[in-house]
DNA sequence: AAGATCAGCAACCGCCTGACC
DNA sequence: TGGTCAGGCGGTTGCTGATCT
């Protein structure tokens, strides 16, 4: 079987379980302070009765400051589902497109997904069109938008230092994604104001990037010209082989995420 | 109002791999 | 060259809160 990691046995007394704020506090500060160099010793050097991997863990899926919380959007969304059909369950190499997501929340994300599919599958094949019944009492919901949690809409994050998480955050994911969205009518609505002007599209299946005002339509959004439309992003998202360039979701901060390398989104 | 059901998420577990001795 | 260790990854589990009956 496999190897126990030395840190890991009961030799050491490992404390196990949901993180406190003290302890992120703790793993936060310290690897503000001095870096990760090696995750074993940092337990010790953080004065935290964790193990080294429970420590790597914590900061790789909840307290990296490049993380960005709240629901998926649709693009991230498709990006996924095509990511997912080119490299199957690789979910660091997913992760590593998008920006700001764990691969343990994408690995989440679509095993949450593909229960609520299966079902819908199951259902459409027992019970022909009915609606499964669970479908209407989901949370979120495959429309992403309304929900507990915040729209897809990509909130640039405040810089990393003046994110110090642990300090009133709570660890509830409701609350971790509401501690990012300053505009709580973007909770209900479908566009909000993006920082620099531009609209920011979320729920209803549409594009969540920043894109150019659509009086009309929050499901289309750009041109070929400066960005794209959604005939575009559907070639994209089916045609996985397209993803093996430079194609990711850009994960700059300052900004409303747009595509990188030629294909802006807005 | 209370119990049942479900979705979302955090975290653990086991395994693999590469670096180092 | 083989053994050990640490980091990393994917699969899985269990908890929590929302929603429905």
């Amino acid at each position: 079987m496999g190897r126990v990691h030395p840190c890991c046995s009961e030799e050491k007394k490992v404390r196990k379980g949901l993180w406190s704020p003290e302890e992120d506090e703790r793993l936060a500060s310290h690897i503000a302070r001095f870096g990760v160099s090696c995750w074993s010793s940092i337990p010790e050097l953080a004065g935290l009765q964790r193990c080294g991997k429970s420590c790597r863990l914590r900061w790789m899926n909840y307290l990296r400051p490049d993380l960005k919380r709240g629901r998926f959007s649709q693009q991230e969304e498709d990006l996924i589902v095509a990511l997912h059909k080119a490299l199957g369950n690789s979910w660091s190499q997913i992760a590593a497109r998008l920006p700001g997501r764990s691969d343990n929340e994408i690995k989440n994300f679509w095993n949450a997904r593909l229960r609520k599919k299966l079902r819908q599958k199951e259902a459409s094949s027992t019970a022909g069109s009915k609606e499964p019944a669970a479908s209407h009492r989901r949370r979120g919901g495959e429309d992403g938008g309304s929900g507990t949690h915040p729209p897809a809409v990509f909130n640039p994050l405040p810089a990393p230092e003046n994110r110090p998480r642990p300090a009133g955050y709570v660890a509830a994911p409701a609350a971790a994604g509401s501690s990012y969205d300053s505009d709580p009518s973007a909770a209900t609505g479908s566009t909000a104001a993006a920082p620099d002007g531009s609209v920011l599209v979320a729920g209803n299946g549409a594009a969540a990037d920043s894109v150019a005002p659509s009086p009309t339509s929050t499901s289309s959004a750009c041109t070929e010209a400066g960005g794209c439309d959604d005939g575009f992003l559907k070639a994209m998202v089916d045609d996985a082989s397209f993803l093996f360039g430079d194609f990711y979701l850009d994960g700059n901060q300052d900004g409303p995420i747009s595509f990188w390398e030629g294909h802006a989104f807005s």
